[in-house]
DNA sequence: TTGCGCTGTTACAATTCGTAAGATTCAGGA
DNA sequence: TCCTGAATCTTACGAATTGTAACAGCGCAA
């Protein structure tokens, strides 16, 4: 499951160094000397990151990022020797999500790739995990991860109202519903246990009490998160 | 609608030059020159994006770009002159979202800034939102922001009021209708609830109680709600 | 058994929001 | 212009809802 990544460069070399860094560093790639060559791959396969070189033998490169722009849903990288700012200028405006300046260092390069897809290490864990602002959280091993590699663990019960939110975000979620799906179990007796778990998730993700940013509390109807979810 | 950036540098120059580039491309600014004034402006307001030099006289900016990454949606930009590639890799790998080397063209921080907002934080960050007459009110999120980026929360029957204004603008809003749209839940009996409402969402406007400007009363009909409203 | 962590319950603090009541403003007539 | 009753604004208070700390029961491992 990590990430595919399609490197399309006419020297041998540059094409070599970056395959090579970006094995290592657990992304799977393909890589190609002429447009033509990577445009037919695409018919049959779906990157999820497209380094392109500018100064391409049959064609500008600018036309191609301009095509994946508009077709694919990947992250498009030029990677080029034009070092001019109208230059990168053009080329971000055409849909690219980086531009970065030969001569490079392919460790810059894996580290703008990891930036842009924010999380999914390549080689990390395939269970179910989703990443929302700056967390990540690992169901299969019931830990919450910052940006700072620190690990909180989190319960199942806590963990069963993450999920819900994570499933839903940006979207009310009632507080009838919650009981519904969770705790339907016990008594219907006017549980504050639900709000004991919210409260209890609140400090574990460092939610300022006064000015929650991410779990929502809506009076008299339920909660909203907000929050950027990505599974994996 | 317009994207509010933060700039943090303590170079004067840098943050004139900054400013003023970005307020030309239609962003809204704000600046700082020192990490804690910035900080304590992020109690108060969610930019969305954040440029960060990491040469700062009182704080290392990589622990508040750390911080960032953490707390906030943002996007994160550092401009800095440390310009050896790890630097680039920890700024990136810390939770940074582009890496931009001084000295620079500010077009090209234009440029990059317009390519982060296409992606995924960018679709983010757009819920259902309203701006009108310097204010913009963020629906999912419930706050409402003036022209300096202060917050301002407000609550669900607040929002429901505010919500009945801005769908329909310089148009007459009959007392009945807002009862038979909104409060129909409760008693029928005192309609005083509508005014107490209209009179928190007024305070929360910062309106002159002898001259609203925004929402006129209208003398045994009903409110009426000018200002130009632009839904995003 | 003892200890530890998870989870629900309880009690009290904080917030929201409608109601009540006095103050203020408005329209129309004297 | 001034007066008067009705409509509206504002403030204070209280009921309902929600937040959180403290406590107790439970399960599990050493």
């Amino acid at each position: 499951m990590s990430a595919l990544v399609t490197i399309l460069d006419d020297e041998p070399a540059i094409r070599d160094m970056l395959s090579e860094a970006l094995t290592e560093a657990g992304f799977r790639t393909l890589t190609f000397a002429r447009a033509t060559e990577f445009e037919a791959a695409l018919r049959r396969t779906t990157p999820d990151v497209c380094l392109v070189d500018l100064g391409l033998p049959d064609r500008d490169g600018l036309s191609v990022v301009h095509r994946l722009a508009l077709e694919q849903g990947a992250i498009i990288i030029i990677i080029s020797g034009r070092a001019q700012v109208q230059d990168k200028i053009t080329g971000l405006e055409l849909g690219a999500d980086d531009y970065i300046i030969k001569p490079f260092d392919p460790a810059e390069v894996v580290a703008r790739i990891r930036a842009r897809m924010r999380g999914p290490k390549a080689a990390a864990a395939q269970g179910d995990t989703a990443t929302f602002n700056g967390w990540t959280a690992h169901f299969d091993r019931y830990t919450l991860v910052d940006t700072d590699g620190d690990e909180t663990p989190f319960s199942h019960a806590e963990g069963e109202v993450l999920r819900l939110f994570l499933e839903s975000p940006k979207r009310l979620i009632s507080r009838a519903h919650m009981q519904e799906t969770l705790g339907g179990a016990a008594g219907e007796s006017f549980d504050r246990a639900m709000d004991v778990r919210i409260s209890r998730l609140r400090t574990k993700l460092k939610e300022d009490p006064k000015n929650p940013r991410l779990i929502k509390t809506i009076y008299g109807a339920g909660y909203i998160f907000l929050g950027d979810v990505e599974w994996s």
